[in-house]
Order: C-alpha cells, then sequence, then structure tokens
DNA sequence: CTTGGCCACTCGTCTATACGAGTATGCCTC
DNA sequence: GAGGCATACTCGTATAGACGAGTGGCCAAG
C-alpha cells in the first residue's frame, strides 16, 4: 500500500473540540484548495488515509463524506476517491432570446454550444397532451389542457439540463409545436409566425438539492445542487403562451442578466 | 420508548439490490412527502428505527444522513430529527434597484421585510480600503483600492444572506459611501448624486454547496446550497461603478428576472 | 415556590470487524 | 498476440458495541 504524499497530510488531535472526522475533513479541503491534490487527481484510498492517521475506516469514510457534500470530491466504487473537476459552464446570457438570435436550421442549444466547442445533444424527446397542474394552470390562464414538450440537454456526453415546456392546447394543436422537431428557430419562432409576437419572458430562479429522480436523470455527483428556472413567455398583448420549467446541474451552468436601473 | 407510528413506515427487504438504508431513506422520503410527518414535526428518534426495521444504528443513521443531504431533514442535538420546515421566501424582483424604489430613510432591504411582515436585521457591518482581488479589479476597471463594504442580512433573527460590495476608491472616498450608514436611497442614491447616473445591472447566478466559512456565516443546515450572486453596476458613460457579491441561503429566496424578446 | 441535581432520552463520535461488489492489472493459456 | 482468469485493491454496506454531550423533565432539597 502506498503511503500518502508526505508534507501534504498532518495528524489529528484526539484530544481536541474538534472531531477527528472534521479535523480530517478539514486537512483534505485545505491540501485540496491549495492544489496539493489537483483537479480529477486521485486522493489517497481509505485504507492509506486510515494508516496515516491511525483511526478507523468509519472515520476516515465521515470525513469523506463531508467533502462529497460539500462537492469538492466524489468517489467511484472500484476505482478511488477523486478531485471533482470544474466542468466547462454554460452561461446563459439575457438576450438568448432574442429574435436576432434565432438560428435558421438548428436549435438555440446546438447553436451555442457548437461555438462554445461542445458536442451537444438532446435525447428523451417527448411531446404530448396533458391535463396542467395547478401551477403551470395558474401561470398559463387556466387552460383545459396543455401541449407538454419534455427533452434532455447533454453536453459531451453529459446531461446538463431537463426542460419541460407547457403551452395552451389551442396554440399548439395542429401546428409544428405539437411535432418533436418543431423546425427552425424552435417553438418561439412557431408562436411568431402564428401571430403571437413575443413581448418579454418571466424567469423565477431557485436553488436546492435535486430530487433522487433528477440526480438520477442528470447524473448529479452528491453535493451538486440544481439551479431550478420557470420561465413564461408573454405575447403583445399580455398572454402567458408557454411557461418552460427547467432543472440545470448547478455546476454546468452560470446565468447572466441585464436590470434596468430606470 | 415509543413503538414507530403504525402504517407510517413498512419493512425493508434485505435481499433485494437496493440498499437497506436507501430502502429505509425513501420510505422516509415518502412519509414526508405524503404529508405522513408534516413541517417541523419530529420523526421516530433513531433508537426507535432500529427497533422497528430491525437493523443496526450505523443503517439508520446513514438513512437519515441520505435526506439530511437532500434537505429534507435536520438533526438536532439531544432533541431529535425533524422534518425541515420551507421558510419564508424573499423574493427578489427584476425592478428592485429601480430608482423609484429608492425609499427615502431606509435600505432597500428593511423596506421589504418589513412589507412583507418579517423581522429585518442587518449586522457585521464593515466599511474598509482594501486592495481587490483579480476578479474584483478586472470587473471595476482595475483601480489601484476599492472601497469594501461588507454586512449580514438577517430575517426574524435567522442569517439569510451577506454581501461584500466593491467601488473604486476614487468614487467613494470621502463621500457617505465610505460611512458605515450611507443615507437615504442607499450607496446607489449617493453614487447618482455625484454625477454618476446609472443604467444599468448586470448580474451573474450560479448555485453550489456553501464553503464551512460560509455555513457558519449564514447558519445553513445541511443540503442547503447558497446562491452565489454578483452583481456589477454601470453608468451611463459605461464605467463600473460598484461589485457586489452576495451569498444567499438558496432556501431563503427566488429571484426574479424579465428578459426582452427583442 | 424555586432551585439544583439526577436521569432518561436524544443525536454525535469512534472503534473493530466482516463481507460484497466494481475495477485494474498481470499472468497464464491458447 | 489475444483472450480469459485470478488476484489485489478500491469503495459500499452492514453489524455490534462503547462513550460523549446536549436537552428536558422529574423530584427532592432548600
Amino acid at each position: 500500500m502506498a503511503p500518502v504524499p508526505s508534507g501534504v497530510l498532518g495528524a489529528v488531535d484526539p484530544t481536541s473540540d474538534r472531531a477527528v472526522f472534521r479535523q480530517i475533513a478539514d486537512q483534505l479541503r485545505e491540501a485540496i484548495d491549495r492544489g496539493r491534490f489537483k483537479e480529477g487527481s486521485k486522493l489517497p484510498s481509505e485504507a492509506e488515509l486510515v494508516e496515516h492517521f491511525g483511526v478507523s475506516r468509519m472515520t476516515v469514510r465521515n470525513s469523506i463524506g463531508v467533502l462529497q457534500s460539500e462537492g469538492l470530491i466524489s468517489a467511484e466504487h472500484g476505482k478511488g476517491v477523486f478531485v471533482r473537476p470544474r466542468p466547462p459552464v454554460r452561461r446563459l446570457a439575457s438576450d438568448r432570446f432574442a429574435r436576432r438570435h434565432r438560428d435558421q436550421g438548428k436549435s438555440a442549444f446546438i447553436v451555442e454550444a457548437d461555438a462554445a466547442g461542445s458536442r451537444p445533444e438532446v435525447d428523451s424527446l417527448e411531446v404530448r397532451e396533458e391535463k396542467p397542474s395547478r401551477d403551470i394552470s395558474a401561470r398559463l390562464g387556466s387552460p383545459r389542457k396543455v401541449l407538454v414538450r419534455r427533452r434532455r440537454y447533454l453536453l459531451d456526453g453529459r446531461p446538463v439540463e431537463f426542460a419541460v415546456s407547457y403551452l395552451p392546447l389551442d396554440l399548439a394543436r395542429g401546428t409544428r409545436i405539437a411535432e418533436p422537431n418543431p423546425g427552425p428557430g424552435g417553438i418561439y419562432a412557431r408562436l411568431e409566425e402564428a401571430g403571437h409576437r413575443l413581448d418579454h419572458f418571466d424567469e423565477e430562479v431557485r436553488a436546492r438539492m435535486p430530487s433522487p429522480g433528477e440526480a438520477k436523470m442528470l447524473r448529479l455527483a452528491s453535493g451538486v445542487p440544481v439551479i431550478h428556472l420557470v420561465r413564461t413567455a408573454y405575447d403583445t398583448e399580455g398572454r402567458a403562451v408557454e411557461v418552460c420549467d427547467t432543472v440545470m446541474a448547478a455546476d454546468a451552468y452560470v446565468l447572466a442578466y441585464q436590470l434596468p436601473a430606470t
């Protein structure tokens, strides 16, 4: 068994007020912060840490659990514990829905990812009619039924976002919006062609830990929160024409907004 | 020892593929979601769950840990494990920095909290001059030194937000901006009085797990992420006149923005 | 009645051990 | 050389036990 690299980790004080597993977590955290363990690199194994600190395995695992829930490291069964690499971040600009950005053939997600040098994918595409939930119904002005479009976005094979759009059925039925591929410019272009000129979007941003289902869908390591974004699109007559409910891996996104000073 | 309320929790299957502690976590989660355990109420004690499921204490603690890191429950030493109440949420509107909202005497935070029926406080106020970090320096156009204003906001005694403002020293030195209380309308009003008419704000929104220091400062339960918001204020000449770096308890906030469709 | 202490109950920390399951590697066989 | 298997190493799960420390209620002494 390889020893822990010397000088990187010190000793613990069992008589200290601070719990031993916290002291170990502190030392590992500091070593990571200082770059002693680089992004993506392997930490000493549990057995090595047990040896080095002279504690039991559960104590070591406890300290690893602390850092995992902080999002600093992630354990891989059979391989080891690794410093979590910071994934490339997708920046969502505040003008991302401007008309000029509606590309001819491809969706905004594809265009943007291509430009950033990532390999974009969309999967789990599902389009159907449903009875809206209370919340969605209220946001859309109480339609009896809605068209629901679900899809998952991936970058370089990693799922980063799961989005569900809701549109009042009278706007969507029989149009390309009700088809899996809504055509160039996406559903917003189709809405405007149908005479619903878009005026503005409202977005609500929350952050929280993922549900187990969300963690699975986005393949989230523990310690990664999600950004929950609910966008409502309004036409020039003030009617809500779409609600898009999106759950994003928080470590893959930064949202940018511009606020007026007036 | 009180038994677990009958009918609320079932049994586990030790032969299942799914780990026993996950099965227990699943059952507790479902019971909470269904309202069998209400917000703020006490879950069965570890000893009771050990008894009920016929497993060892570490297994029960493991399942409790799962739900804690999901932000569903929180354990209190000596008291028990409780369903985390959802705290009142502060909604930040996209027009929150509009001039018309600059109240005469009090800060935006105080006015808004009063209106919402909460008891607002500001503490840890600190104003000083510092050499800016690389990032702040770049955002502000590389000033040699900056005025730094730190403060913590609380609602009903609970810390919800920690904010640090940076201003180029030439704008701030010798003005009320450099005083702990900048006066009616806050530092934005002082900037405009000094001839720096504000044009717009850029905001960057990220979500992540808190550092240990942040968790302590905001008294965050485990399983609560933070929203990290960096706002830059620009005057009508395009100069960045302030950067505000804010860390917020994610369960206390929803951010609202309006995006143009053009 | 008040106060102090005891006690029961709670979660927190830690040890020691055992076995299972995923991964990588090297060696042996074909 | 290619394939397959054994093996060693990794983390995952679970048991049983011990002591510590925070909380709150009860009761007896003052």
